[in-house]
DNA sequence: GTCATTGTTGATCAATTGGTCAAGTTTTGT
DNA sequence: ACAAAACTTGACCAATTGATCAACAATGAC
């Protein structure tokens, strides 16, 4: 990482809908009908961008390798993104839609277990698809969310606030056991990612070569016995 | 990163014994009775390099920063430690013992509940005195651990497995609810280190300046209510 | 004290990096 | 067909990088 590239991140406040991208047709950007082959080519990019970043950081990751993935030169890819933090938002901003839309249909009419399980399944599945997604959207948090942070302050807390009101409401209609809806949802959240983030640990302390399909369901079922049953047996009471 | 760190990376396989600690004696490395001031070096280096690894990255973190947080030349530091490669796998190495120990500590003769409670309070313990430590360790599994997948097929696997052992052997004697250990395993590891590396996201859906004592309690109290009691109530015959 | 070992650093190097530019080629609207 | 817009790239640049080296300073055993 250049010095530069440390500042503008310490800047902080960087807006996500300001995509940096590049040149455009320079007169009508509001509509912007983007050409066909700049949709084409701005999707190669992130593809590309989204795996080198995961693989490396924002910071080992080279424009000239994902302009190589992404099979075009690297003045090509600068004429479509200015510069690698533009490249970096429009990676994270494709992937806040994955992550923030399950939380979303969380439906506070309906049963809290079913409600529950789903949004497990929906969180594991979306680990399980979009592993190197959640390893960038990892990374950036983990290094204090430089460019993020707004997004976590304002959208996802209430986003999550409002849910925890629908856990609340659940509770308080005895439908749930009293927790705190926030460190569920936290514990959620990490359970179900560690398998996309941690794949490297989770294959190497079962003696896998890859998380297949199999292990997902095991983990969900292993993850929704736990949270709903508990470890505690049923028919034994408290001994000493 | 430049291409010859990928290279080194890529090679896999790198022992984390053979630390590649600069000059020494040059003489006597079997013994190797460390100076004072070695001592003293390399222990500021190691500490400054675990700050900028967790806040960079490996290919983030500058040599020069580590040798200027550390209070020292570039060259100093070179003196100490040959490549930028060696001194990540010492940082590595000190947090492996961080990690280690609580599970190790997981006793089978004594009560699963109080075992499993005081395991998650050592973990969460190590997230809240030792944040940085896991920045580092989560970011090096995420990109693929090059440097920690021998420690993770061998002496984590074994670990684990044994661990698993005596929580089966809970189960077969009926003081726990049937669930499979190694997820278990996997979701207290999850949902521990996430306070410590996902702090800003914590921070931000929270609405709190700092993760704080506090919030570490009211984690471990509902982290414990939800696996030992789960979420449905006690109370209640399931519905439809 | 003395001298070999250990510790320290300014100056420097080669490699890689993010980014630019001028000069091209292709696509598109008419 | 043809011009204007969109697209593409080899060559290049300045900055930063990890690492080395020769020269110098401090330490410690005797």
């Amino acid at each position: 990482m250049t010095k530069a590239d440390a500042r503008l991140f310490e800047s902080g406040a960087v807006s996500l809908d300001s995509a940096g991208r590049a040149p455009a047709p320079m007169a009508l950007q509001k509509d912007a009908p983007k050409s066909r082959i700049r949709r084409r080519n701005e999707a190669k990019i992130l593809d590309a961008a989204q795996d080198v970043f995961a693989e490396r950081g924002f910071a080992g990751a080279s424009v000239d390798e994902i302009a190589a993935r992404a099979g075009m030169s690297k003045p090509n890819l600068h004429y479509y993104y200015r510069r690698k933090k533009d490249v970096y938002q429009a990676v994270l901003l494709r992937i806040l839609t994955i992550w923030l839309d399950p939380l979303e249909e969380l439906n506070p009419a309906a049963d809290p277990q079913s409600e529950l399980r789903r949004y497990i399944h929906l969180k594991l599945d979306a680990s399980r698809r979009h592993p190197t997604a959640s390893r960038v959207f990892a990374t950036e948090i983990i290094q204090g969310a430089p460019i993020l942070q707004d997004y976590l302050a304002g959208p996802l807390r209430r986003l999550v606030a409002r849910k925890a009101d629908v856990i609340n409401a659940w509770i308080a209609q005895g439908k749930l056991r009293p927790i705190d809806p926030y460190h569920l949802i936290f514990t959620i959240w990490a359970a179900t990612q560690h398998y996309a983030d941690f794949a490297p640990q989770v294959r190497a302390v079962l003696g896998i070569d890859d998380v297949s399909e199999g292990v997902f369901d095991r983990a969900e079922e292993s993850l929704c016995g736990l949270l709903f049953d508990g470890l505690t047996p049923r028919t034994s009471e408290p001994g000493d």
